[in-house]
DNA sequence: TTGTACGCGTTATCAC
DNA sequence: GTGATAACGCGTACAA
């Protein structure tokens, strides 16, 4: 049964069908022009002998390597491991491979994974976000490889981008807040350094209290890292303020689970005596007591489309150079009117 | 600003410098007795071109490709991407990258992509679990393909593993129900087709409760896919029975804060009424009201664990063939005595 | 439609 | 220590 000490070549297919080298590899890469019987006899050959081709070679001789590469802040945050299942799943249907690397949003470690990947030879590469190293762009365009970026809305002529607006929600949001007729808001957000996403919201919420002349005092815009027990410890920051805020804007859904968690710990009722929003729309969020208030990421439409369009890129077409995507607000029961009776 | 539109090859660096190729070869690959002279020539070269190995070119003469392969039935599941997380930056610091593919528990699906791995020349091969299509151990074995599996404890000499035991935690978890008065246990599992941790993890409640000698009868042991609306769902089959259970044990976490959830929202107190169990520990579960009793399944070291152990015989050693991590019971507030009085 | 022969960019095996 | 040069395994003009 453990047959090939030595290899078996595309060569030694082409001897057991009696056929050129050139033969066998035409009927490997569906060339046209091959007849129906070199290709049968050809591929009996593959299978008796159980040829398998040798990537590394075949990237060699054709500059493909039939992989493209994704560089992700994390896998460790719900939104974006369902994004890349997606992208991963969707690659696969193109015949594509995905090679990933994570850079926890420091944009030095990027760059430097940009950099890895592209020496592996990828075909193409998908950046999240716009924030990145200025050399970043330089190295991806000089190499003429095909990129996309994603979850953002940023017009930029360099970046080609499939995303979603996170202003215009974040600012609906509040705005929401304010018509219930909240005024003693505070914000939870994660950091901004890197993330022109997290940066995006945190301007939504400020632009649109502002405007509403009830802006939000520095001290009450709080920025922790992504995790339920920051959303939790979090809460009980902003809640030992003299007024505590009756409503609070985070940037996420997992801040705002550990937000309505600590909340239920300490007895503060969602939403009679707080209002809690959240962004993403995990699938938990619609089923917390109460529901919560979010903005529906369309994080696996952006996985396929990704993929589609990456592709597409790389077969020499250029579809749009931005595309958005719709990020509804989904008003649910977490956010409710001002308590005046308290 | 942008200069190649002829690729800079290892030749024009030997040029360059005015040295033979193979000498950048071994300044480039860091081999030995290589003259500090010749050495910062070449560097300087190397930086003046802006020269970047061909990894292509590279793999196929070295036979190294410097990436591993994972196969994970999915990404869209915290614990798992936790794990590949970990494993991604693990890799990393061995100069590693990572392969991703993903096969939604379908055993087919799984032996395709690792066929489609091997192809692109993966150096080593992470799987998940002890459940595979055999001739996935025949191709890993005959190409001489180091591999590890992950997440299981059995013990087969053909698989070497890095895992846990499944089957302990989860009768441990039925027998602290049992010793605080439950009988009327229930069971939401994920299906344990392709999948041995399931599997395990049934076993472990069903052998429990017949060891007891209350078993749990089959119309109270109920199968559904992971998700939060899946537990959710689970929950209000489960508390149709007459009698309705006093106690749910949950395959994994999710299905749990389904569970928990629902019951919130029908008005069953957790764990006066209800006791209820996870299995992964996940971040959310200390912070949930009540917080979840569970087990604390090992991802992250996992992750590290196997980067390392892989990459160690991808160097000819041989590490451990079969390692277990611990995997402790956390019990929480989700689970009480069993309330008499209602 | 099929075959020949060369090129892809490195690494590795020799000599020196 | 360093330099020629032959692999590495396949794709693809070009010729037939």
């Amino acid at each position: 049964m453990n047959k090939p000490l030595k290899n078996i070549l595309l060569a030694d297919v082409a001897q057991e069908a009696g056929v050129s080298t050139a033969s066998v590899s035409r009927v490997l890469n569906r060339a046209p022009h091959v007849s129906k019987q070199l290709r049968s006899r050809v591929e009996t050959a593959i299978e008796k002998l159980g040829y398998v081709p040798h990537g590394s070679a075949r990237a060699l001789a054709s500059r493909r390597i039939g992989a493209i590469g994704a560089l992700v802040p994390t896998l460790d945050n719900a939104i974006f491991s369902t994004g890349i299942n997606c992208l991963e799943q969707r690659l696969k249907h193109h015949d594509y491979r995905l090679l990933i690397a994570t850079y926890r949003y420091d944009l030095d470690d990027e760059l430097e994974a940009l950099h890895t990947l592209i020496q592996q030879g990828v075909d193409g590469m998908v950046l999240i976000g716009h924030d990145h190293r200025p050399s970043a762009l330089t190295t991806l365009t000089r190499r003429q490889l095909p990129f996309l970026t994603c979850w953002h809305s940023i017009d930029d002529a360099n970046w080609p981008s499939i995303g979603f607006d996170n202003t215009a929600p974040a600012h609906a949001l509040a705005e929401h807040l304010l018509s219930l007729g909240h005024r003693l808001l505070a914000v939870v957000g994660a950091p901004t350094e890197g993330n022109d996403r997290a940066r995006a919201r945190l301007q939504g919420f400020i632009q649109a209290t502002e405007r509403a002349g009830c802006p939000i005092p520095p001290e009450r815009i709080i920025t922790v890292a992504y995790g339920i027990a920051e959303g939790f410890q979090a809460f009980e920051a902003l809640m030992r303020l003299k007024p505590p805020p009756t409503a609070i804007l985070c940037g996420n859904d997992i801040l705002a689970f550990g937000v309505m968690l600590a909340a239920q710990r300490a007895g503060v009722r969602i939403p009679d005596d707080l209002s809690v929003t959240g962004f993403d729309d995990l699938p938990q969020a619609r089923f917390m007591t109460p529901a919560l208030t979010t903005v529906a990421v369309p994080a696996a439409d952006i996985g396929h489309q990704v993929a589609d369009a990456l592709v597409a890129r790389i077969a020499g077409e250029t579809p749009a150079h931005r595309q958005l995507l719709d990020a509804p607000l989904v008003i649910r029961e977490s956010t409710g009117p001002l308590n005046t009776t308290a």
